[in-house]
DNA sequence: ACACGTCGGGACGCAACCGTACCGTCGCTG
DNA sequence: CAGCGACGGTACGGTTGCGTCCCGACGTGT
């Protein structure tokens, strides 16, 4: 019978390896000299450096984030942001990830698996929100969820895992009424602004008041 | 006197090579074989890997885009997606660039190398179209532009290079569109504005002179 | 208590790569 | 034409990692 806390160990190491030194340098030996152990143990568990970073990091991302309803677009979107930058602040999963997609880029196995394990699972929770909104009357039927999702998804990407600009946390509900505006907007992409209709789309939002 | 045909090869090489491999597994040799050089030719040039990438990155990254200008902010927004685009459809291209910016996380003088040659750029390219636009009064004075720049590269960035899903031609008047709204509300987060208040930075017509 | 089966650890042969030292060649100069 | 200096190519020792094999340790069942 293998040994749990082996594996446990095996598992921990590959992500520490993998956030200091990415996929391209990852090496069995270093994961076993960090885990302690030998690097027979490592391929007990697992037949290639490919399925071990495979099965632990689908493992770790395939955790999915309980998204609460807050009732409005914007402070859902709020709200995601704040789940999505607490997860890119941890500094292994901010130095694994991009690391992942660019290795993506280049294998097609580890790009399906992000795309199982993370893509989906976003797509979900952006289709979550963005049901919800047309249900509430918020956003138009005929949202188009891949570009809702570029909209949802890109900005904070960039700025936490990309730019790596510090994140002061009153920008969240900056990004998150900005969000929400362009969410609005691309629903009925033909209409340009007159400033009654941007008026009526973002004062809702603007004037939702927390605090 | 170094032969300038071998310092072109060992150029093109080490971008294929770096599309091919990524930075962590870039090695020497590998760009020598590709390039139908020595190992000596390359030391005699560059001192390490790291040098090696870096002044030839920096250099195809330098090149700046002359921006036109349309007169419109949404409209200058889909001249910048569509160069952009442009741009990430190179295979190449869209293979260095997510893997650089993975590396960057972990090298900082990676980092710093492409914050010089592709952020302050971009910048620079955000700041010149805010800049019109607030001239002409679409956007407030004090719009921040950390936030602007995010939702502007943000989610063509995450479509073309993380998510690789196909971009439809008729995506990117839609997306600039979206991103424009965005930007429009992103000006004045900070107060809570009244409607009205808000009306008078989204009028063409508003005079812009509130502080 | 003993024998068996399984597991982890260390060692081995092999391959790739690093950085350098040396060697032959080419072009310039006097 | 001859000498010199700089260039590119080959060869080398050393290091690192791969994947495998064998051995000792440990737990289990009788």
């Amino acid at each position: 019978m293998l040994r749990g806390e082996i594996t446990t160990a095996i598992r921990r190491a590959v992500m520490q390896e993998l956030a200091a030194v990415g996929y391209g340098r990852l090496s069995i030996e270093a994961v076993a000299r960090r885990a302690g152990v030998s690097k027979t143990a490592i391929y007990r568990r697992w037949s290639s450096k490919l399925e071990l970073v495979l099965e632990i990091v689908s493992a770790a991302a395939g955790k999915s984030l309980p998204l609460p309803d807050t009732g409005d677009l914007r402070d859902d979107l709020e709200m995601l942001f704040a789940i999505m930058a607490r997860a890119l602040r941890h500094p292994i999963a901010a130095q694994i990830i991009p690391d992942l997609l660019g290795e993506a880029a280049r294998n097609p196995q580890i790009a399906q698996t992000l795309e199982t394990a993370l893509r989906i699972n976003q797509r979900e929770v952006g289709g979550q929100i963005l049901g919800r909104a047309i249900a509430r009357g918020e956003l138009a039927p005929e949202t188009d969820l891949d570009l809702a999702v570029d909209l949802i998804v890109g900005p904070l990407y960039w700025r936490l895992a990309v730019s790596r600009s510090p994140l002061a946390p009153e920008d969240l509900p900056r990004m998150a009424t900005a969000v929400a505006a362009a969410l609005e907007v691309a629903c009925q992409p033909t209409v340009r602004f007159e400033p009654d209709t941007a008026l009526s789309s973002i004062a809702p939002s603007a004037e939702s008041g927390r605090s």
